[in-house]
DNA sequence: ATTCTAGTTTACGTTAACGTTAATGTCAAT
DNA sequence: ATTGACATTAACGTTAACGTAAACTAGAAT
């Protein structure tokens, strides 16, 4: 009933190395059960994790970075205090968040005037060409 | 008139060290010019050159892909099939960043709907308090 | 029972992006 | 002219994030 992953059918799916994924493990990231024999069983949650842990590296997280938050979210929050705690650090990462999109989207505009620019360049050649 | 830099000037103003702004012109990031005496001078478009390059390090791009627009962007493109190239990858470009920023805005969901969850709980357990 | 594929640990290797140190030179101010 | 703050190159060191190889084990298939 619960749906269980191999190292290699995580391997697959991501497309990244069977050692990337121990890795993570090394550092904290995840955490699988394991077989009998001492094989690692993926669980849906650990394959969520991964695919956490990927997103944040695309945009330059840390895996330290990326850790901490996941742990974070993970743990068992069950008081009152804790969940004031976890709800500020979070409010924190989002905050980081929206000013990566802001940053990026300034970036983007940059390149688009850039492009505008080379596009009136070539309209120009364009039109002294037909003369 | 024309409005110049030394190397510490740049590295207090973005708050990096002198030997990661030699080390980006040993990737060939920028090119500052020179005094009789061998110092290196920054003029504003080498300034510019920085900016651009921390910002897309927050993205993430390595220092060789920044190189790499940068370079596209900065040589003079005067001929029509340069041109032509030069916006084909500006587009290519723009399409990537344009990609990041909506998996970023998911992250951005992703964390904001966790949020609440615990937002949700820790009401809960207020309203159970004051029973 | 054996064979094959995939898994495990251990440990050393690699690359990018700098940090650090040493030995020396430049420049502005006194 | 000398001092002090900043500059230069050269070279070795460091850290994160894996790659790679070796020597061995587990599990599925024949």
């Amino acid at each position: 009933m619960e749906q269980t992953y191999t190292i290699s059918d995580l391997a697959h799916e991501f497309d990244i190395s069977t050692r990337t994924i121990r890795y993570y493990e090394e550092r904290g990231l995840i955490h699988p059960g394991r077989t009998e024999g001492g094989q690692r069983i993926y669980s849906r949650k650990d394959r969520t994790h991964l695919r956490l842990i990927l997103r944040g590296k695309r945009f330059g997280f840390s895996l330290e970075e990326i850790a901490e938050m996941i742990n974070m979210f993970d743990q068992d929050r069950s008081g009152k205090k804790q969940l004031e705690v976890t709800i500020q650090y979070g409010r924190k990462k989002i905050k980081e968040v929206d000013e990566k999109i802001q940053d990026m989207v300034a970036l983007r505009e940059e390149m688009e005037s850039l492009l505008q620019d080379f596009q009136s360049r070539l309209q120009q050649l364009k039109g002294e060409e037909s003369r």
